[in-house]
DNA sequence: TTGCTAAACTAACAAGTGTTAGTTAAAGAT
DNA sequence: ATCTTTAACTAACACTTGTTAGTTTAGCAA
């Protein structure tokens, strides 16, 4: 049978490559040579470098939208919904430091699942667009332009990929709560 | 004389490409047709791809650290200080809608300037964080860790870029005060 | 008119691109 | 011992890359 672990070894290697140099200046010579390998040898594991790409990509997506459903389906407090979108994120891109850095940056190569990425992030971002704006409705958060309390709340959180690898010991759990006090009550004396 | 019009104009289209596709993905070939005219041509007025790049993103990396250092030696209180950033980055941003992509996404690529343009970027961060330092000293901001403090101002106001060209109709002032506020007091009603 | 210059062009190059075809060596299964 | 499969290899492909050389065209100065 297949080893599914050397595949999932040049997924990860790809997407180290891709966080760094992004997508298109990472060559599938540059991959091999990350893995001690040849070009050619590649391709007995994977199809195409666009697939590559394409599951780095849509694998995080996926997560993120499953997961953001439940807790807008949730009956917690609009305080609580954020304080879990922020633990989501931060989980899921402790979880996948190489892959975010796609995901934030290399979308737009996705070939033909472009519109099913696009799709996804769109659904996102209606979801937290309606918990602030039911926030705002049930005078749980104050009454700012919505659309500038979520970019400015999902642009922080977009760019945690970027962040959390720098902090060795990084407590997790003190990063969520600490973060989530600066986002919700701000940093006013 | 040569017409420094048409230079412009390449780098010009140049940025708009590359904040659609990355500097990678760009070629020659792309930047010629969307000026309306071949690859070659374009060598009468440009040196290198890589020259294009560099200028792009210095220029506004310079802008960035001049303005930096006029905000941190002033004696406002920390909270203008925080808002004159804020205020900076609006107009920056809005200034420069393509040529930001390439200084958030393509900085890597920089040939021979990446240390040059490295220095400054970490001068900025050096600038930034001190205020925030000496504004959790004086009181005049919470005790929270001024890294997660300068980690989230700052991934918020370098994603603006993308956020600006979206809106229509933007007050510029307006919207510097509404993101002023949501980011020093928060949004808890 | 003549000459100069700016700015476009065509043609080409050497290097690098993703990918395929065919081969080979080692490990497991029969 | 033989057969099959896995996963590496070499060689090569058709195409694209940034860039250079040399040429052409149009406008302006003399």
């Amino acid at each position: 049978m297949k080893q599914q672990n050397r595949k999932e070894e040049i997924v990860e290697a790809a997407a180290k490559l891709f966080k760094k140099k992004g997508y298109s200046a990472v060559t599938m010579r540059d991959l091999a040579t990350e893995l001690g390998m040849k070009a050619a040898s590649l391709y007995n594991h994977i199809n195409s470098k666009q697939e590559l790409l394409n599951s780095i990509i849509l694998s995080i997506a996926e997560q993120f939208t499953e997961e953001m459903s439940n807790i807008k389906n949730s009956n917690s407090p609009t305080a609580q919904k954020l304080t879990d979108i922020v633990e989501l994120h931060i989980k899921l891109a402790s979880e996948n430091t190489y892959g975010m850095a796609s995901l934030n940056n290399d979308w737009m190569h996705l070939g033909d699942q472009l519109q099913h990425y696009l799709t996804l992030r769109n659904g996102y971002e209606d979801d937290f667009r309606d918990i602030i704006k039911k926030g705002i409705e049930n005078k749980e958060i104050v009454n700012e332009n919505p659309e500038i309390i979520l970019f400015s709340m999902l642009t922080t959180l977009r760019s945690l990929y970027l962040w959390i690898p720098k902090k060795e010991n990084l407590d997790i759990n003190s990063l969520s709560r600490s973060l989530s006090r600066i986002l919700i009550q701000g940093i006013d004396a």
